[in-house]
DNA sequence: CGTTAGCACTCGTCGGACATGAGTGCTACG
DNA sequence: CGTAGCACTCATGTCCGACGAGTGCTAACG
């Protein structure tokens, strides 16, 4: 990311930015440079103020709304703002103590745990909460079954992490409970290979075997390969979408409704985060026109990889509208990915 | 309900009330007398329109927002409205379309249908779609597993229509491969019995095994209540939430948050959908103030059962501003209810 | 040269006055 | 009972002026 691209701008500059930005997260009402004067503790009068922030709106950092306004920081100006803050960013009491309690109780599902954090994650900043669960690749399979429903058979694989994914399928013609039983027996032969490879062996097993034998393994790998590809089956975990429809968060309707229809469409939503995720960093801020979906949206996305030991198996994060608590916002984040990351770890062993 | 408790009005009054309702729907702005007497086809003039007017907005089937607007219906009005529509409403041909075209796909797995049967009503409405997806109550159990996990066990219930729980606990302590192993094989006699067969009877076998034996059976009766209760896992399905968020619903802010977050809670939307869906009638309409949480919302619901042959097994719907498009709403809801009946019941052979 | 006080200027917001017109309610008449 | 006519009400839109927040600029100061 643009870590240090940006001109160091000269520390009082710095401060007048922070300032308007802390000021319009804070009320939403365009900033005026005597508040400023008041309030950041300068120690120097509004005139100087004014000069410093039509600096500010001639490096792109500030706007007018009209002349006789005061400023709103640019999606420039808070990913300056952002980028300058200081790494480790103080919570408050209250959520310390949310956190502390959410991840006090023995959880032993990542899958409810994930619903649970991201629900977390919306109360803490009244945004709403977003996760990516870990994609199936690299977990081994402890089941998978194929299940006598009458008229259908439904295909069922656990995962060592405690996935489960289902494919319910017409019965082919010719498959009877024999079947269907030997078939299964053969697939035991897979139990604790991980999902990919299970998926690739099933393929050579279906070009080996028989006719019926061969559609049902086919079906098999179908289910695999959705449950590692995710395109229908890693779903986003989503919580709190309704804080965004609060008053307060003076979302445009039209902007509120897009953002809406894209949390619905779990791999729309998919195909941004993961956009967004890529960088490797601890701490992934994306702000307003920095991608075309959150442009859109008026919206900021903060996000963080959580881990088991040291590879990164998802992302969790916010969604929120640009004028946002990036400070708060961030420190929850990070705070809740770093506990997540743990609790993964331990139930990894 | 109240099916024929209003006074029948008359067939004027009726014309002039459905005429404002449908014109009111169509645009949201208060409607005059002249609107209706010139659209309506009545042949009267806008002075006797009016005096109907006065005399509906005396029986409390109309309000004015002020003096010199239009009128606009009162929840009474909608309920008399609806309860005079011709039980078989028309649906437009693309809507038949959208339809047809949804269950011409073979589908197996009942609850991918009903998602997709909820999407499918929200776009044919623009509301949103819900349902309540069957109970496992009567459901027989295929297979009933305790999978090792390592640190944790993974108690996995799959029913016959296709249903899956799972439930993954710590491992209770002194529990090894072996006792696990031999628990399951114990299970496999609940083989065939509903959950709630199952259920009761594993509190039997809990109360008479060893000490470990004991503590996972309760577990896996747990896990068979909850499914049956559904208090945490039967889940409310809903689609098309953003629908509600455009503009030309125009539903107040405040109001709209209340809304989602309530369809955010599933066992507060369930209760909610029982409370409403309790008459037997084949097509379900709350309006407004007619259920706490409806008048709240200024919202109304429309749910229909589905069935598989004789037996309620469900149900399906939609969530809409009062100022909702009932005579189309309905005939969708009572279509597509209708269809996913034919085809639960085919399922269920 | 940076900082500041002072001041003219801009422009959105608020409130009142007024015209407009949609829509009503009533009355008198056919 | 239906209708034409008409006075009346009242929300909406517009114009106007007062107000004031906030700016930008200039000149003076240390």
């Amino acid at each position: 990311m643009a870590e240090r691209e940006r001109p160091e701008l000269g520390p009082r500059k710095g401060a007048v930015l922070r300032a308007v930005v802390e000021q319009y997260v804070r009320t939403g009402e365009p900033v005026g440079s005597e508040t400023i004067a008041e309030n950041a503790g300068l120690g120097v009068s509004s005139a100087t103020i004014r000069n410093e922030m039509a600096a500010l709106e001639e490096l792109g950092y500030l706007k007018h709304p009209h002349t006789s306004a005061g400023r709103i920081p640019t999606d420039a100006g808070y990913r300056h703002y952002v980028d300058s803050l200081p790494a480790g960013g103080r919570l408050r009491e209250a959520q310390r103590r949310l956190i502390a309690g959410y991840f006090a109780e023995a959880i032993v599902d990542l899958e409810e745990v994930l619903k649970g954090s991201v629900q977390l994650l919306s109360r803490l900043t009244q945004y709403a909460g977003l996760a990516v669960p870990p994609s199936a690749n690299e977990e081994p399979v402890v089941r998978l079954e194929l299940i006598d429903m009458g008229p259908t058979v439904m295909i069922l694989a656990v995962g060592q992490h405690g996935r489960v994914d289902k494919h319910v399928i017409d019965r082919p013609d010719g498959v009877d409970t024999q079947t269907l039983a030997r078939v299964e027996r053969r697939l035991q032969g897979l139990r604790g290979k991980t999902y990919l490879v299970a998926q690739a062996r099933l393929l050579q097993l279906a070009a080996e075997g028989s006719k019926e034998e061969h559609d049902l393994l086919l079906h098999v790998a179908e289910l695999l390969r959705v449950a590692t590809q995710g395109e229908g089956s890693t779903h986003v975990v989503v919580g709190g979408a309704s804080n965004l429809a609060d008053e307060a968060q003076q979302m445009r309707r039209e902007t509120l409704r897009r953002l809406f229809e894209t949390l619905e469409r779990e791999t729309e939503m998919l195909a941004v985060l993961e956009d967004i995720g890529s960088g490797q960093t601890a701490l992934n801020v994306t702000i307003g026109a920095e991608h075309p979906s959150t442009q859109e949206w008026e919206a900021s996305i903060i996000t963080a990889p959580f881990k088991t030991g040291d590879t990164t198996i998802g992302t969790i994060g916010v969604v929120g509208p640009t004028r946002m608590d990036y400070l708060s916002a961030m420190a929850s984040v990070r705070v809740v990915a770093k506990r997540l990351s743990e609790m993964a770890t331990e139930l990894d062993q």
